[in-house]
DNA sequence: ATTTTTCTTGCAATCAAGTTGCATTTGCAT
DNA sequence: ATGCAAATGCAACTTGATTGCAAGAAAAAT
């Protein structure tokens, strides 16, 4: 079985990961990147918690980890759905708008949607814009009954 | 001078905004609608309870009054640029971008842009879209240096 | 292989935004 | 004027997240 690849055929593996900015490999980020690569969608760090389980990573140190791997670039941190952060592995894919089920709290990327482009030159000079984000709220197939 | 007006030509005064939805006219509502008829973007919680200032009104009962001014449409509720609500009038205007200055934390209505079109059929069957949001994050001119 | 250095973690305390329960007060219809 | 539903203030609490610090674990140096 082949080991997954990012967009650029680079190997993503927790190991290579870390290496690859020089941070420590320990059981904890290793944890946290397994199931951060497992998965397609954001998620808080509730989440990632119960995920992470009985063999609990302590609070602190799993937002102080997704902290570092936000300023590494190695995960997008996601804002806006419910004021809760979401993270999900930078697997280096085109900025796209994220849909969350009011009810069930999933979010999901919507990849398949082509990412609307802002007029930015209509803004009035001297701002400088460094982040956008589209954001959708509404009910997922599963929650709509 | 006359009284501010919304788009379609309504009378935009506490007394009147209180009287149309039903709500009782206190004193804590009205300093809360001055402040937000008087302003043209939208504010944290903090700002307003800032704004109010020494006449205080407790911080319960402002997020309580937002809160119940939201349900019945009179202020508009932003979340997503930091995790924090922002609030403003509803003047019956288009649904808009906003841009918020990572540094001073002002957020404005980018009400000359134009609301770029999702492509919602594009999602998979199912969704129930209901709300739709889209931030900007940078630096506005005062904070660029 | 062992020591040393540096980085990480766990724990507990803390923070900030916002909410809730409840007794008291206030607006307003009668 | 007065009676009652609605709103407020206060204090306690919730939740997501951060921080200080002592103890522990990786990687580097010997």
């Amino acid at each position: 079985m082949d080991t997954a690849k990012n967009m650029e055929g680079v190997a993503i593996d927790p190991t290579t990961i870390l290496k690859n900015c020089g941070l420590k490999r320990t059981l904890g980020r290793v944890k946290i990147l397994d199931i951060l690569i497992e998965l397609d969608r954001p998620i808080t760090g509730k989440e990632l918690l119960n995920r992470l389980g009985t063999d609990a990573v302590d609070p602190a140190s799993v937002y102080r980890t997704l902290n570092v791997f936000f300023d590494l670039e190695v995960v997008h941190k996601i804002e806006g759905a419910d004021n809760i952060n979401r993270y999900a592995l930078n697997r280096g894919e085109d900025m796209h708008p994220h849909f969350t089920c009011r009810t069930c709290g999933k979010m999901e990327c919507l990849t398949m949607t082509t990412f609307p482009h802002i007029d930015i030159d209509s803004m009035e000079e001297g701002y400088l814009v460094e982040r956008e984000s589209i954001s959708l709220v509404g009910l997922c197939p599963r929650c709509r009954l």
